[in-house]
Order: structure tokens, then sequence, then C-alpha cells
RNA sequence: GGGCCGUUAGCUUAGCUGGUAGAGCAGGGGACUCUUAAUCCCAAGGUCCAGGGUUCGAAUCCCUGACGGCCCA
């Protein structure tokens, strides 16, 4: 029940009296004052004018917030709002409001949102304050606001009534704002290259295009069975077929899986298609739009994370995945790692749990994540992924066992994947075929056989590369933040009972 | 799913080997016309997460559960 356990305590009772008190005086609520500027404009405008500039300045302005803090005196007090610009101090001086606004005043509680109207001037400690002609309290606020100096440090309550967290916290209202940007950014970069956005369904007959568990729903009228999509790409790849050569979809994916710092079971993701293009275009488009992402959120190209330095100015590193394991891994030799039963005790020995059903291809990638993932701190490309964990992926001409894949790591997360798609209709289908294989035989993550995606194949699919990005993770970096749970704005959580 | 840690006033928290809960902020009353963690005086505020057990006595020790955090699978 949380904090609705808290509702009999002695400061919602003054409050709820006060509110009482607002009610026979006219319409508590009323919603005719408007506002004409935010605090921040006022910052931008007059930051740079001193004292006695500000003293001709007779312009009027109307500002609305939420009051943050107060200090009362006998005829004159001061108190900050705060809009989603910023804040700006209020100087109230009793004979300059009308009757008994000033006593009125005197009653308010922080976390009441306000109107003022003033005019602009700088106070003796030098900032700049709005010295209001009138003030009016526009909604009541009749449950205290955490701790004014330590602020929510309660994770549970950060999470569970975020709007608490956006109220007190400065840092949190910046990483959803830099979220934003960072999505607009992206949005308006492919846009700019010619890439179509288009929505595909969240809810699926066939969940495809990922290996993971879905959510299960079901359709009443149709009395059928749905999955929550765990990725957009199967549909994303029909519309390729259909012409739309360039494209890409912003949304959320659902994977029925544990919940860690870096997974949780709705996360954002990019997924983008561009025909008569390769894995390595990906590659190169990835390296420009990370580094004009870094330009455009802090300035530059170095991305401070968690202690380290990362450069997006630079050229990413480029290893393939079997050179990135034998490089960690000093005691192997690349014999080892196209040898089954040497790679299964390798594996087993190394902490792996190794099923039966694991291949080379299958047992390379465990390794890598095992031993790897994790040091792959500056950005890194891992390329030359297994045919066998990439059922959705083009063939290398040279090496048939290999495709022609990348993921990109940087500190020690994947936060891209990317190839160039499977075209040919019959090896789809077989690769489906080998996937329900796995299925049939208890793999849970393993793929449907999605005899309609291969049907749209059969129309012919232009040679394309698609890649998704992990935009929650992205921000992650972006933001300096070491939780999935701090870049998005509600978190899954157990419900209280 | 496993391990470790946490849960005390609205918020931030103290509370040692068991002896009947203390502070700061917020809130209430009073003073104060340039404060900014405003200041000064006074008074108030607690289901110590929940349930069970040990004990003369439990916020404290033990068990179970809930929720959260971190680590691991």
């Amino acid at each position: 029940m949380i904090a609705m356990t808290k509702d009999d305590n002695d400061i919602i009772r003054q409050r709820r009296a006060q509110l009482q008190a607002l009610r026979e005086r006219g319409n508590a609520y009323p919603n005719d004052f408007r506002r004409n500027i935010l605090a921040q404009e006022l910052h931008t405008r007059y930051g740079d004018k001193d004292k006695e500039q500000l003293e001709t300045e007779t312009e009027k302005f109307s500002l609305a917030g939420r009051m943050m803090s107060r200090r009362v005196m006998g005829k004159a007090s001061f108190a900050h709002i705060q809009d989603m610009s910023g804040r700006i101090q209020l100087f109230i001086r009793r004979d300059d409001l009308a009757d008994d606004s000033y006593a009125q005043f005197r009653k308010w509680d922080i976390g009441d949102l306000v109107g003022v109207t003033g005019s602009v001037f700088r106070t003796r400690t030098g900032e700049l304050s709005i010295q209001a002609d009138s003030i009016r309290l526009l909604a009541k606020s009749l449950r205290p606001l955490p701790e004014k100096f330590h602020g929510l440090s309660d994770q549970e309550i950060r999470y569970r009534q975020r709007y608490l967290d956006l109220i007190t916290s400065a840092t949190t209202r910046q990483t959803f704002q830099i979220r934003t940007r960072v999505i607009n950014h992206i949005r308006a970069y492919l846009t700019g290259c010619g890439f179509l956005e288009v929505e595909t369904p969240m809810m699926q007959a066939i969940p495809g295009g990922a290996a993971a568990r879905p959510f299960i729903t079901h359709h009443n009228s149709l009395d059928m069975d749905l999955y929550l999509r765990i990725a957009p790409e199967l549909y994303l790849k029909r519309l390729v077929v259909g012409g739309f050569e360039k494209v890409f979809e912003i949304n959320r994916n659902f994977r029925n899986e544990g919940l860690s710092l870096q997974h949780n079971p709705e996360f954002t993701m990019l997924e983008f298609y561009w025909a008569y293009a390769g894995y390595e275009d990906m590659m190169s488009l990835t390296e420009t739009l990370f580094r004009s992402l870094a330009v455009e959120v802090q300035g530059d190209t170095i991305v401070e994370y968690q202690g380290e330095t990362y450069d997006f100015g630079m050229e990413f590193r480029r290893l393939t995945l079997r050179d990135a394991v034998l490089a960690h891994n000093p005691e192997l030799s690349a014999g080892d790692l196209d040898d089954l039963d040497r790679l299964r005790n390798i594996a087993a020995g190394k902490g792996i749990e190794v099923k039966d059903s694991y291949g080379a291809g299958k047992l390379q990638v465990e390794l890598f994540e095992k031993t790897v993932e994790a040091q792959l701190k500056q950005p890194t490309f891992i390329t030359a992924y297994p045919v066998e964990v990439s059922p959705l992926s083009r063939r290398n001409e040279a090496q048939p066992d290999i495709a022609d894949r990348f993921e990109l790591f940087i500190g020690g997360r994947e936060i891209a994947n990317g190839f160039s798609e499977l075209n040919d209709p019959d090896d789809q289908a077989e690769r489906f075929r080998i996937q329900a294989e796995g299925k049939a035989s208890g793999d849970e993550e393993a793929m449907h056989y999605d005899a309609d995606y291969v049907t749209a194949l059969e129309y012919g699919m232009p040679p394309t590369a698609g890649e998704g990005i992990g935009i929650d993770r992205l921000v992650m970096l972006l933001t300096d933040t070491a939780s999935i749970r701090d870049v998005i704005l509600f978190p899954q959580l157990r419900t209280k009972e």
C-alpha cells in the first residue's frame, strides 16, 4: 500500500483544513491563470544584466509553478517556484500586494502550485528574482514533499512515485529530457537520411525477430492468443519487400525474462532497414550516428560513463568473434574453437551450462558472452557471428557457417545488433525449420516457423541490411546511469498490497 | 530461482552487548521588510514493514512472509 497508508497524519489534516477554507472562499482549483514566460527564459534574458540595469526594467511577467522553498518574514518573504524550465526566486512584500494576499500567502505550503505576476530585479545578494505585484494559489498540495536538502533517496518511491522524483531531482529531470533528445535526434537523423518511420504490430500471432520468451495475451472476440512482440524485425522486412526501402521504427518490445540493471520487461528499440546496403554500411552509419548523438547531448564526442571515458570521435574497433574469444582466452588455440568436443569441455570448465543441442557456433558465443563481453568497454564492433545463432542473417560468401553480422559493445554491454539480411527464401525456410525443431525439443527461446514471412521473401526482398539499437542502454551511456530503471520513467516493479 | 544487505515520524536518519525511541528538515504557535539548507523562541508528531517465537522485558535475538537494493544463474 506504500504511501497510501500515510493518509492520516497531522500535516495532511492541516493542509486539508486549509483546502476547506479555500473552498469556502471560491474555487480552490481555478484554471484561469495564464503565464507568459518560463523561469529559464528570464534567466536567459536577464542573466547578464546587473542590479542597476534591471531597475529600469518595467515589464510585467506572469509565471506559474510549484513552490519549492519559502522564507517567510514578518512583512516580506522569499520563495522559489519551479516550472518545467527551472526555478526563479520570488520576493513578496505585504505592501506590494492587494487586500489580504500576503496573509493568504503565509498560509501556503511548499509544494503548492502558484501563479505570480511581477517585474524582474536583482536582490542584494545578486539573485535574479521576481518582485510580486500579485500572487495566487492555483492548486493546493495536500501531501508534504520529500525533505528539501537530501531530497528523495528511497529508490522504491523514486520508481513507484516518479512524479516525486521529478519534482525534487534536477538530475532525474535532466536524464529524461536527454532521453527525449536522443530519440528526437535519432528520428531526425534517420529521416534526414531518407528513412521512413513506420509502426508495425505490437500484438503478433507469431512472435518473431529475436530469441526470447514472449508475453501472451488473448483477444476475446477473435478468441485467439496473441503475443506481445519481442521484435518488429519480420514486419519491417515485409515492408522492405513492399518497396519501403529505408524504414525505421522506434518503439517498445516486450520480453518475458528476468529483471536486472540492464533488463526491463518492456524496453525501447530502434530498428531500421536499408535496402541495397550491407552490414558494413550499417557499422559506418552507426558510428556516424553515435558521434552526432554525443555532440548533440553533451557538446563533444567524449562520453564519461561510470568512471570510464569513451571517445565516440575515434573509429570504433572491429574484431571478429573468434579473434575476441582467442584474445581473452590465451590458453585456447584456433583449433579448439572448431572442435565440438573440445569446445564442450572448455565451456563446461568455465561454468557454462552446455546443452546437448549446442553446436560449435552456439558454444563460441557462450564463451564470448562469458569471457569477453563485459571487457569490451571502448566501443567495439564484434563481427562474424556463427550462422547457428543468426537465423535471420545472410551467410558470408566465403564462409557459409559465418553470418554477415555484427554487434556493438560499449561499456561491456550490447548496444546494437545488425546484419545483412537473409533474403533467400529457401535458406530462410530451412533456418526456421531448425529453429522450430529446437523449440519442439524444449528450447523456449527458439523461433517459430513463420511461413507467412517466407512467402513474403518468395516475392523477392532486395539485398538489405538491418540493425537494432537498444535505446534504453544508449540513454544509460549518454546520461552516465548504471540502472535501466533510471532511464525508464515507470520501470517494472512488483505490485504492493 | 540462489546469496548478501535494507525497511524506525511526511522526508533524511541515530539508536552499541535486549531495559520501554532521539535528531535535522517539513508541519503547528509566536517574532522578523533582502532571504536563499533564512534566523530566533515555544509546543507537538512513532503500528520501529507484517506475523509468529525466545525472554520478566524485543526496534534490537530467532523463524516465516512482503517489498526494495546489490551480486549471481
